[in-house]
DNA sequence: CTTGAGACGTA
DNA sequence: CGTACGTCTCAAGT
């Protein structure tokens, strides 16, 4: 503890702690709306207040470097020369940390040539001379030689940039075995890596310690460095110039001239304004208390937009709507609460003007002309209340903004796009909210008509960020889009209970009397459900040949039981397997099976903002992964069926709508001709990679190319496409050189699109849909590859998606005009299921092939395969 | 009752 | 050491 009489100088060494902070915090939760990376500065400054708060400096100073350049590399241009490439991620957050500490009002010191140590060396010298107690702070171990009674250095323990390790001379002697202004002799022995110093070799800290103990100082150690037996003792008189280089080198200069003296480093006032301003920009909340409460600082008043009243909506009757309608011009704002699937109540906000109203028949008839029309209307995630008023017997037009989808749109990779996230995000206020859990909430919730105000407030934030390319994708993609998938979840499907409690009665007989059987064969009982009772018994009683590991032990996954069963054979695999494949089937079926409603139909809900690349995703329950590759598991879909009142199911689904957008995109003259050639795509790429006529092409030349191609899709490397083949590593080696050799623009696009990504930040999909990728430059090597291979596949997934959209919407939209009943019931990422009315067939399959077909115009044709049947499996051909 | 891991279904 | 999803079960936490 410091002595309370004397003041307390705190100097931090700011470039060496936030470069600490920067490798411990994932980037991915510490980077702003506009793709700024801040973990550093947050960890930094996380640190920072917690020290002022405990150690209650009386003067303080942060310290940077200023290039790498520095007297050091000067006499020894090798010095610190191994160290990779300061990351660019890095280095630009140190302005924004500097911002940071001049709202705070913490002088920062940099001088050209000089490192942040030598700063801290200098203060620490002045500050002890002045009378101070000084603190060092610094995540560099050179200055441990600043310790003395009056200084002491709290440098960052191995758990973390939050806990600090406090060194005075006693500690100091106890961790490295010698007083603090030895340690840099040590260090000239041992030598550091980091810096690119080597040392003596063969010596480690004890050796060097051992030495400096016998011989008192290093002069004398290298005076009479031929006392010394050994190998040590000649490396030693070998390295004795390094030894005196390093030693010039770790000693920090304590004479630096400063333009501010300890004195001049009182602690002062901070710009509360001004760090709110910055914080703001950072998007840190957390932090902004904790400063205040750490400097001692009042809290500043809000801001006048936060604490502005929410304002009231007027209660109006059916007869007022007219009037206020004609009053509202231009966008308004809608918020309809949802009951039993009809509409409750709803909230229009225009401006500041808030109106509420109960739904009933009266308002309804009020109301629906002008929802019908094309005033434009904006609100927060439209689609369950789209449906409310479908059900209700009003169809929305004009519907202008979804403020859910824009905030994903321009951020897909953040989970929460409720009104209340983004109101704390773009606003920076806080929706009230109800506490659900509580019966008698402490806190009221907003009002309809309140919300739709918060949601024109959104709204305006959003426009404001949302780049042009992704507008567009908005107005021209997503909200009609989003008609559309009401009218889809509305549909539903119908699926045959008989059918499905049929088979999954027998599927549920077949699995018990595979799990009997297995049981006897391993002679007794095991939950074949339990990846852990598993283990037990594979690995431990039958003593097969381990799996790759996992979190908890040794995979049991189908691969790895594959794997085993390859060299060592076992009856119990071959069951366990049966068994899976049946208890799955059956777990499908069941929650298939409870999913049907009073109307015979399975109602799922599309999730419009569930995927980081543009794609649907389906819940409640999940349609996009009815199984489909065996015989067996097709009778599933055979359970999907034409509705009553209906004719026929149609299929229609895109061949290869991804490898399409490859060619189109790459540009590969091979690959277009394969799609223009009408021949078989693999079959073509096959013969041209191993050199044969279409007709020579096997099934095992097939089957590889067949992956490879797909494979390049997702960022395939040869190692993965070896284990998807099971061939080595060399002859899938040999296979993407030959591939490449053949269609080598698809290569050049892979490789550029992703440099492209890494310069600005975002992949974009043909119709401008953007998605971010930070991690490109990350310089952790996983991050950096998961995001390479990430951003590979994000504009061709992503432009599949825009384009099964586009397709989607017209269809639906055409129905709708040309008076059709037929309907669009699912969508399978790149099929679709309608649901075809008596005499629709040929009107129908004209629009669906019309609109896939003409969805985007790509360099080669888009496919379509369109199939009829009574039901979906039947219909799949 | 919730959560994470493992497994596995789809495009 | 191939992308994108959702759901089930078990097991261990709350």
């Amino acid at each position: 503890m410091t002595d309370s009489a004397k003041p307390t100088l705190m100097v931090v060494d700011g470039h060496s702690l936030a470069y600490r902070a920067f490798f411990a915090l994932p980037v991915e939760n510490f980077t702003t709306k506009d793709n700024q990376h801040t973990n550093a500065i947050y960890g930094f400054l996380s640190m920072f207040v917690n020290l002022i708060k405990a150690e209650q400096p009386t003067h303080l100073a942060v310290a940077f470097d200023t290039s790498r350049h520095s007297f050091r590399t000067d006499e020894y241009p090798e010095y610190k020369a191994t160290r990779s490439e300061t990351p660019n991620e890095f280095r630009g957050q140190i302005p924004l940390l500097q911002d940071c500490l001049a709202a705070m009002s913490v002088p920062v010191l940099t001088k050209e040539g000089i490192e942040a140590d030598d700063i801290l060396a200098t203060l620490a010298a002045q500050g002890s001379a002045q009378g101070y107690d000084v603190l060092v702070v610094s995540g560099d171990r050179d200055t441990i030689q600043l310790v003395n009674d009056e200084v002491t250095l709290l440098y960052p323990s191995v758990q973390g940039v939050s806990q600090l390790k406090r060194y005075d001379p006693i500690a100091v002697q106890e961790r490295y075995g010698v007083r603090p202004e030895q340690y840099p002799d040590i260090a000239a022995l041992v030598g550091e890596t980091s810096d690119n110093l080597p040392g003596v070799p063969k010596v480690g800290e004890k050796t060097a310690v051992k030495w400096l103990t016998q011989f008192g100082t290093l002069d004398e150690l290298l005076e009479r460095s031929g006392e010394i037996k050994g190998v040590v003792g000649g490396n030693l008189r070998d390295h004795i110039d390094d030894v005196r280089r390093n030693r010039r080198l770790n000693r920090l200069l304590q004479d630096v001239e400063l333009p501010l003296g300890p004195a001049d480093l009182a602690v002062r006032p901070i710009d509360a304004q001004g760090v709110r301003d910055i914080f703001a920009r950072l998007e840190f909340r957390t932090l902004l208390p904790r400063v205040f409460e750490a400097t001692g600082e009042d809290a500043p008043a809000e801001d006048a937009a936060a604490t502005v009243a929410l304002p009231d909506a007027a209660e109006i009757g059916a007869a007022d709507v007219a009037a206020w309608l004609a009053k509202a011009t231009g966008e308004v704002a809608v918020e309809i609460t949802v009951a039993a699937g009809l509409p409750q109540r709803i909230g229009l906000a225009h401006g500041d003007d808030l109106v509420e109203l109960t739904w009933d028949p009266a308002a309804q008839a009020a109301i629906a002309d002008w929802l019908s029309s094309d005033a434009p209307k904006i609100l927060h995630d439209a689609k369950p209340q789209v449906k409310a008023l479908h059900t209700a017997g009003v169809r929305l037009n004009g519907l202008a903004y979804d403020s859910n989808l824009a905030g994903w749109l321009l951020r897909p990779s953040y989970p929460d796009k409720s009104l209340a996230d983004l109101v704390d995000r773009y606003l920076g206020e806080k929706l009230p909210e109800a506490d659900p859990s509580q019966l008698v909430p402490e806190t009221e919730g907003a009002t309809p008509a309140q919300l739709a105000w918060f949601t024109t407030r959104v709204t305006a934030a959003l426009r404001g960020e949302v780049p042009e390319s992704v507008d567009r994708v908005l107005r021209e993609i997503e909200l009609p889009t989003l008609v559309a998938l009401a009218d889809m979840e509305l549909a539903g499907v119908a699926v045959s209970h008989d059918i499905l409690s049929g088979f999954s009665q027998e599927l549920g007989e077949r699995a018990n009397g595979i799990a009997e059987e297995s049981y006897s064969v391993i002679g007794r009982e095991v939950n074949l459900g339990s990846p852990k009772q598993l283990q037990e018994v594979l690995f431990e009683e039958l003593d097969l040949p381990k799996t790759r590991k996992t979190k908890t032990g040794y995979s049991t996954d189908a691969a790895s039981l594959a794997d085993i069963q390859e060299k060592n054979p076992h009856p119990f695999l071959e069951l366990l397997s049966q068994h899976r494949e049946a208890t799955k089937l059956r777990q499908i079926i069941e929650s298939l099976d409870t999913a049907i409603r009073p109307d015979h139909r399975v109602h799922t809900t599309y999730v419009q903002t569930g995927s980081q690349t543009g794609r649907l995703s389906s819940t409640d329950p999940n349609l996009q992964n009815i199984p489909v590759r065996t015989e067996e598991s097709r009778r599933i879909r055979s359970a999907f069926q034409v509705g009553e009142g209906y004719e026929t199911l149609l299929t229609a689904d895109y061949s290869q709508i991804e490898m399409r957008i490859m060619a189109h995109l790459s540009g590969d003259e091979g690959l277009i001709e394969a799609f223009n050639s009408g021949e078989d795509l693999h079959r073509f790429v096959g013969a041209r990679v191993f050199g044969v006529e279409p007709s020579e092409v096997t099934s095992a030349m097939r089957t590889k190319v067949k992956a490879m191609s797909y494979g390049l899709v997702y960022g395939l490397s040869a190692f993965g496409l070896s284990k998807q083949l099971r061939i080595e590593q060399s002859e899938a080696k040999h296979l993407m050189v030959e591939y490449f050799a053949r269609f080598g623009a698809v290569r050049d696009y892979l490789r550029a699109s992703v440099i492209a990504a890494r310069e600005v930040g975002y992949t974009e999909t043909i119709f401008g849909r953007r998605r971010p990728f930070p991690d490109l430059a990350s310089p952790n090597r996983v991050l950096r590859e998961n995001a390479e291979r990430a951003a590979l596949n994000a504009p061709i997934q992503g432009s599949a998606a825009d384009i099964m959209k586009i397709a989607l919407f017209r269809i639906h939209e055409d129905l709708l005009a040309q008076g059709l009943t037929s309907r669009v019931l699912l969508q399978i990422h790149d099929e679709l299921v309608v649901e075809v009315a008596p005499g629709e067939w040929d009107a129908t399959e004209r629009i669906v092939r019309d609109r896939m077909g003409g969805a985007a115009d790509l360099s080669v044709p888009l496919d379509v395969q369109v199939g009829q049947g009574a039901d979906w499996n039947e219909a799949a051909h």
